[in-house]
DNA sequence: GCTGGCGTTGACGTCGGGGTGAAGGTCTAG
DNA sequence: CTAGACCTTCACCCCGACGTCAACGCCAGC
């Protein structure tokens, strides 16, 4: 199979092809003309790469699983590098979530106070006090 | 106040300051050497735009506030639109996050799957059937 | 044998946001 | 007088994951 066919196959292009060829990722075969020959395995390894990338992990990050693969383990995620990743991307998911999530509460409590703060004064007189946004240093 | 004083008070820089004025955002008034002027109630609104930022708010999304306290209001998001851009990045930072905690679920259930995988391994005979990550259209 | 469609390489562009850096000049404080 | 702060403009940076040429080779069908 030639890199247009796997690119089509695996619903991407031939310019990343190249690219992930270029950083060692997804190296091919080459033909007696000089043209990138590709097998079904390698349809698999590409798969491999874009599910994790659909997962947010980097080109970088989906190595471990390609090379577990090469190996010839079952699947991506048999191998302790890939397990590593796992924990790591779990790890980062959940700092992320939990920074994200506090801003999110600081947010809605300022909204809360905003809206009340207007519904007072349009209803009647000085409301709640207001408590203003400080930068907190770290 | 000049400007390396403001900078120097807000904890920023210079460069910052004249980017900021640049898009339109905390214009400085000008002393007769050309020299930018500001005051305590610059320093305000740069306090304003500074913990917004922190917040993951983009430069533009502060505009509504830094105007608003311009305007006189006792506070920033004394605003109709300061409100509005508060409920939008509510719902950016829910989506975000719902978003971020599917994958993450995921991400455990793979790893889980895996680790079991190759404990089964590890004791005895084949184990649970592994169920393999595919690429889902959307 | 010509056209069109595939393939090759390498160099450079893109995106976005929030700035930074350098050059070259002016102004001011001590 | 001189160091340092200020002025302007223009260019450049960061990051990853490609996209976009340019300029060429290979091959099938008509």
């Amino acid at each position: 199979m030639r890199i247009g066919e796997l690119a089509r196959r695996a619903g991407t292009t031939t310019r990343a092809l190249r690219y992930y060829e270029s950083r060692g990722l997804l190296p091919a075969r080459r033909g007696g003309n000089g043209y990138r020959a590709y097998d079904e395995e390698d349809l698999r390894l590409l798969r491999q790469i874009r599910v994790l990338q659909d997962f947010g992990f980097e080109l970088e990050e989906t190595r471990p699983f390609v090379e577990c693969l090469r190996a010839g383990h079952p699947a991506g995620d048999s191998c302790p590098a890939s397990l590593e990743v796992y924990r790591a991307k779990l790890a980062e998911l959940d700092a992320m979530v939990a920074r994200l999530s506090e801003v999110r509460e600081v947010l809605a409590g300022q909204l809360a106070q905003a809206e009340a703060a207007r519904d007072a004064l349009a209803g009647a007189g000085p409301g709640e006090p207001r408590c203003e946004l400080v930068r907190t240093e770290e």
